[in-house]
DNA sequence: TTGAAAGCGCTAACAG
DNA sequence: CTGTTAGCGCTTTCAA
């Protein structure tokens, strides 16, 4: 039979509470109890029940995390990071998958039932954020998301800041003397990368940079409509952009495929960027210059906060809400970008 | 306050026992009785308490999947799809990350205080495999692993059948009547990579092709040491080989460009297949042969077989057990290998 | 077909 | 400092 505390009091001629506060380390047991407690409790093979914790504390030490879409390598270094993180501070993350268009009524009624002690929101659908954090809020549970825009005073947003990231990528090429840069982003159904191309647009605008407007395409994400858009920016010989910049990494691939076809040398004659520093990025022909978005940062981040509220008991983030918080990726220079010919 | 069983039985003056009960669509229940319970159900949005169920049955419907690097598709496929699995069935999935060389005893407790249902190793050093068995065996919770090579009747074992997707790589190869054929493997610490290597030499030597010390390496899977390797490779005019295996796509990438830099053109004069079949791939120019792990078909057939034990509350899987079962992978055939010229 | 009673393992008041 | 008592919300005998 699986020891439990009355085992451990039985053997001891303690009571269960007793037993149960020294397991604790309660201040108001003599430490000589706690000792013999502990030691019994070693040599029983002790372990303590969390269901039966639960059960009596009214919340678990589990958080969700509801997630569309682990396979991608923002979402998942979020995932690891905040997992140890939590898993030092001896929670555990219930992982909750969602397809992009998910029933509010329906995740909430997983979280409810399980008793989580808080949510996380990874990339998920902002369409249905306000419905999650209006039904989650009714049961008490905190809701915190990875996001670039949501802003709600209930619920905790980090994001990364792309915004920055887009900035350091056209510093860093105007910097090398580059002026006709191009823009390739994709999917259009990715906001992130919706937002980036907004971001070069801006700052092309501001910085007075010659546009045109075969420089700036959506593509699909096939590697085919990436090469043709590249194709095509490219053929244009006047007016050919000098630098492309990629929203990530893996078109930033087929656009240098797409330039040596044309003959281009990268980054003599094409500088070339991506977004995201994927795995990959290191072992291309030139190694890719990119953005490392700042995802380990954001969990540590958001970990610290949201076991803030959990042991606060807070049933949300109402106070103490630090508004919607961007943190900076970083610009990794490697050998597809140089100076402008 | 949140309405749990007494406050619909108060409602409609039946007992708590009863209401229990028809919520499970139990047959000793009318059906009448049944109808009512969950009309008044839904209207004070009842949501029934997991906590509590698992408090008297004994266990929960959580299974754990341990995992040391989530950060690889190869893992994250099998996750997401094992989730959804899952998920479709009211189980849950609980992550929990582990050091490479994680210690038995702590992960083991940590599943224990858990309750949960079963445990899914995913890839974990098979050197604490054993250990692993028998101390969740003691607590009565069932181990599967999606391991290659990890064998005890005790514990379900799934895998990508690694060795076939390498026989259809080089089947592929001398098809295309390659004859030299390289292999660069690695890291040396990655029990995958170097079986794929052991099961490229094998099927060397089994068809008698011509082996030259240089034409096997092992890398440290730097860029910089693969390309190294690759311009040893074929560096040698006469002997160099016309093909090179990678054991994983990355790598590929890299021989790609470091052939490309020598003056080879990929296909026509060296022929490149990775291995994994990762986002990338199709990206590459030229696109990417490579082979494609089933780790969907093995979500799926684990998840079966787990929640075949679960239900039938076996502390393992002794009985039943299948054995070793390897599913195969796909070749994906794309534009980097080509006729050996 | 339904109800009453007991208990899962633990925590938390309140007494002593 | 430690013991007693009373649940947490649900399931599960056993009676009625």
């Amino acid at each position: 039979m699986k020891p439990t505390t009355v085992t451990i009091a039985q053997e001891l001629g303690l009571s269960r509470s007793t037993v149960s506060m020294a397991l604790r380390d309660h201040p108001a047991i003599k430490s000589e109890t706690k000792r013999r407690v502990l030691e019994v409790a070693r040599r029983l093979n002790y372990v303590p029940n969390d269901i039966a914790r639960a059960m009596t504390e009214g919340r678990t030490r589990v958080v969700g995390v509801l997630c569309h879409h682990l396979g991608v390598q923002t979402n998942n270094r979020f995932f690891t990071e905040a997992a140890e993180q939590f898993e030092a501070a001896d929670y555990f993350i219930k992982y909750l998958s969602c397809a992009w268009d998910f029933d509010v009524d329906v995740v909430t009624n997983r979280c409810v039932r399980q008793n989580l002690c808080a949510v996380i929101g990874l990339h998920v659908n902002e369409k249905h954020l306000f419905a999650l954090t209006d039904r989650l809020g009714e049961h008490g549970i905190p809701l915190a998301v990875v996001s670039r825009l949501f802003s709600d005073p209930r619920v905790l947003a980090i994001g990364s800041d792309d915004a920055d990231g887009v900035k350091q990528i056209m510093d860093h090429l105007t910097y090398l003397g580059h002026q006709r840069i191009g823009c390739i982003a994709g999917a259009a159904n990715s906001s992130a990368c919706m937002n980036r191309l907004e971001c070069y647009r801006q700052y092309m605008a501001k910085h007075q940079l010659p546009t045109h407007d075969q420089h700036a395409a959506i593509s699909d994400y096939s590697p085919e409509h990436v090469s043709n858009l590249a194709r095509v920016m490219l053929s244009n010989p006047t007016q050919r952009p000098t630098a492309i910049f990629c929203t990530n990494d893996s078109m930033a691939l087929a656009v240098i495929g797409a330039a040596r076809r044309l003959g281009l040398r990268v980054p003599e004659d094409l500088s070339v960027v991506g977004f995201s520093n994927l795995n990959f990025a290191s072992f291309t022909d030139p190694p890719l210059t990119t953005v490392k978005q700042p995802f380990e940062q954001v969990a540590i981040e958001m970990t610290e906060r949201v076991l803030g509220v959990v042991r606060q008991q807070a049933g949300d983030f109402s106070k103490a809400n630090p508004g919607q918080l961007l943190l900076k990726p970083e610009l990794i220079v490697r050998q597809s970008t140089a100076a402008a010919s």
